[in-house]
DNA sequence: ATTACTATTTCCCGAGTAA
DNA sequence: TTTACTCGGGAAATAGTAA
């Protein structure tokens, strides 16, 4: 007798105890368990678990047979199905692709980012690893909701496009992350951190092979969003974000 | 406002809340939604909605937050958490490489089994697309428990490699399928379910590219045991089935 | 040892309804 | 409209115990 998670806090015990089984291999044999075992693997009382098997063979979830002395028990179709149903349900959640949005209104910034766009070092590293020619600025939005800025933190984290500092013998430049996105839902993109930020973490920038205020006929205050798709939500980091309205 | 699957029967309210909430998408966004709907969604009254929201919020597993006239709820770390160990425990029931088990006796057949196999139109077939050259013979398997009995049932269905019929001008000779299997968990080996069988459906014959009685010194009503490894359970045959003792 | 009954408590659901 | 209270019926959990 093997396994048993006592992570699911608010799985009821009829489907527990189905999981339980499954997880014994009660569909393709027969188990031989007490009913006080079976309470013991899922934290409750004997009679809780001798009703709630009587339950279950009553609704077609398990075939019980005794044998002798000892009681065998199995899934039947119906049972497995129940659990195949909860999993694809929750597979389709956990395996789809995720998309997070930022909202917010464009501000105009200092006009540092023609600057240091413009410099080579960090140029020619954006060309390379973001894969696009970045016009030489960024986009500054301030972030709207809360749903966004817990967002941002997020995509702060999972940014996978390092841009590495440098020095030229005068001053050091500070290094920074990006991560791609889709401006406005269609236009490619990328977000990028940087690492010595005039901004506070309520704010993103962005680049972009285009000139996004022309492009879009954008001034001071207009709404725009930025889409960034992740992979899927399985592995266990906080996916805890949220969208502005 | 979209999904939520009807087919959890034995899944209670707040699991099921939980799910809806995820699957629109409540962990990278706030979500705005009233209490009747969400009963409507998960069939209940609004009265359950309502409660089971507060109790969920006070177990610390969605947030809710009052904006205005709307209420927006989302999940938590530990909301999602709670769905993600339901579907890693589901997952690696479903997704885990599945045996199944055939026990039973050796007994003696007719003798036919050798002269089939030494036909050259089923030798080769074998030879090809089992993957061994056959021992010409086959061994004959009293299946023992109701287990083993529907197990063959499923293997029967599941059977991959099929031994095409044929004929030579006097009589025609029947197809069959053949699935592989370890004979006693080691020995390379198949079952093959002959189309016209002159046994019931409480015998499997085994093919193997040694002489199985003489490497296990068998004799009629030894026990022996035959694994089959499926590829998993996701597929929504029913692999219902069961194993000797 | 085992299963499963009865009795008691506890918890859940939903109708009615207030705010 | 909305949320969420009270409260009655009933289901679920468990202690005690029989078989």
């Amino acid at each position: 007798m093997i396994q048993y998670n006592g992570v699911m806090n608010l799985v009821n015990l009829k489907e527990k105890l189905l999981i339980f089984l499954a997880q014994n291999g009660a569909f393709t044999k027969s188990l031989s368990m007490s009913t006080s075992m079976i309470a013991q693997y899922l934290g409750t009382s004997q009679q809780s678990a001798s009703r709630i098997l009587i339950q279950l063979e009553q609704n077609g979830y398990i075939e019980k047979m005794t044998v002798g002395k000892t009681t065998l028990i199995r899934l039947t179709n119906k049972g497995l199905d129940e659990l195949r149903n909860l999993y694809t349900v929750l597979k389709s959640i956990f395996e789809k692709p995720m998309e997070i949005v930022l909202e917010g209104r464009v501000f105009s910034g200092l006009g540092e980012g023609f600057y240091y766009i413009s410099l080579p070092q960090y140029f020619e590293q954006i060309k390379e690893r973001v894969g696009f020619v970045p016009y030489p600025g960024t986009l500054n939005i301030q972030l709207l909701s809360k749903d966004s800025l817990e967002n941002r933190m997020l995509l702060e984290k999972i940014a996978d496009i390092p841009i590495d500092g440098f020095s030229n013998g005068q001053r050091t430049y500070g290094g920074a992350k990006c991560i791609k996105a889709l401006f406005n839902g269609e236009q490619e993109a990328a977000i990028i951190f940087v690492e010595r930020s005039h901004y506070g973490k309520d704010v993103i920038e962005v680049i972009a092979p285009v000139y996004l205020r022309g492009k879009y006929g954008l001034r001071d205050g207009d709404k725009v969003f930025l889409k960034v798709a992740l992979k899927n939500t399985t592995k266990n980091d906080s996916i805890i974000t949220a969208e502005a309205k």
